[in-house]
DNA sequence: GCAAAAGTGTTACCGGTACACCCATGC
DNA sequence: GCATGGGTGTACCGGTAACACTTTTGC
């Protein structure tokens, strides 16, 4: 293996969001400190996942080779959605003391580029195990202690993912291939923190003509079976209207 | 002064948009290299307005101290829209010699953050006539030659403005103050390349509350005067609703 | 047969679009 | 008085919102 020279002061870090079906979550490493002599727990706490650049890649490799360490998989879904540059974002004693104990040279000064990276949560959760990495519910997000400015990104991904889902066919990627109307459904409420009327919602899907009804049903499942759902990004990509107005 | 120290691997560069009542501009930077002995113009092209920040500034800050140097004014829009670090973006032949010739010790991967800016391009055309700064129509930029990736940037920066003058009231930054309903017309249509009904355009521009008629009219114009409007972010604050319904 | 989620239609209202003429001013 | 842009109303259409019952399955 080639060994890498990292560029000083440049970073990313990911924000990866999963669905369940259930409620949105975020995939974040566990970080903890023990005293090398009392066993006292200095740090305990969430990071996302990030890592330097290497002076050989760009900042969109950068983010995909982390992503496919941690998850094993690539084709996701991933794009950049700010910088962060504050200068005290890595300056709070416990950051101090974690970067002193990892000791891998980095400045001080380090400019961070925020990705979004949205998965199919049902499709990793298995391959986690062994690391020290995991979803917690996005709604806890809130409540749980997390280094650097780690929470103020997170906080800004999710934003982020809020304004784009509005207007883009992004939501698809955290379904599996296959889903039905009321997962999708499901996730839009998830993710905006609203509800929908089941007739209305469904009258709204049928018209993107992007969204195809499939021979397959729900099997097993004590109700009425559900129709599967297939998003198809090359019937969307040529269907869709540009919008010319505006909406203030 | 105090002399500061650059962060290496770190610049921003702004994309400067202004509005003149008829289209949109952009301010670009005149670059001229010449050989020293020949005279032969080397280089003569344009970039984009940016610089390395230094260790003890933000990267917003950074991006007003650029502006403020520039126009002297601040309390502009000013707002990141993305982080550019492709392998290639410095290494073009021209680039290389411009870079050995400003001889500034700048490292060969930058990574840099764009900012889009919004001035009302009438109150800043003076004072910009002793420095090799000047505006240029949106439109001809496809035709200019550009130092780095700064076209790409550029282009850019203008479908983040496109994208983002639909959803959020900051066309007004391109105007001053007091402004006509023809005058945001004729801005939305350079913005959106669009063409809008008077009538119709009027209709929605009244359901805004926060665009408020003045007493104030035109006067001198060969023409019926026009009514002077106002746009308030305080009351678009307070009575802008919450959009949770999708639209893709 | 009962629990659980799937699926389906109608009406009322609002915002968007298309369209043509009179008005106030400077010269 | 004429050239120039300012300013106004109405009719149609399509999309959004509110609302309740029947269907299919597993147990």
């Amino acid at each position: 293996m080639i060994s890498h020279k990292i560029v000083p002061n440049v970073s990313v870090d990911c924000v990866i969001f999963g669905f369940d079906f259930e409620k949105l979550n975020v995939l974040l490493v566990d970080r903890e400190l023990k005293d090398e002599r009392t066993g006292k727990v200095l740090i305990s706490d969430h990071t996302l996942t990030g890592y330097h650049i290497y002076d050989d890649e760009d900042l969109d490799t950068a983010a995909y080779r982390i992503l496919k360490e941690l998850t094993g998989l690539d084709n996701l879904f991933l794009e950049q959605f700010a910088a962060f540059g504050q200068l005290d974002r890595v300056s709070s004693e416990k950051d101090q003391l974690w970067l002193k104990h990892i000791n891998k040279g980095f400045a001080d000064r380090i400019i961070t580029v925020g990705y979004l990276a949205l998965i199919d949560n049902t499709q990793v959760t298995l391959k986690l195990s062994e690391k020290n990495v995991q979803w917690y519910p996005v709604n806890e997000v809130k409540n749980m202690e997390m280094a650097f400015d780690h929470k103020y990104i997170f906080y800004k991904a999710l934003e982020a993912l809020q304004k784009k889902v509005k207007v883009e066919p992004i939501a698809f990627e955290l379904l599996p291939d296959y889903f039905t109307l009321s997962q999708l459904q499901k996730l839009y409420e998830a993710l905006l923190g609203a509800s929908f009327d089941k007739r209305n919602f469904r009258k709204k899907i049928s018209q993107m003509h992007y969204v195809i009804p499939l021979k397959k049903k729900q099997k097993g499942v004590p109700h009425k079976p559900a129709q599967y759902y297939l998003f198809s990004r090359e019937v969307y990509e040529k269907t869709k209207k540009n919008r010319i107005s505006f909406i203030v």
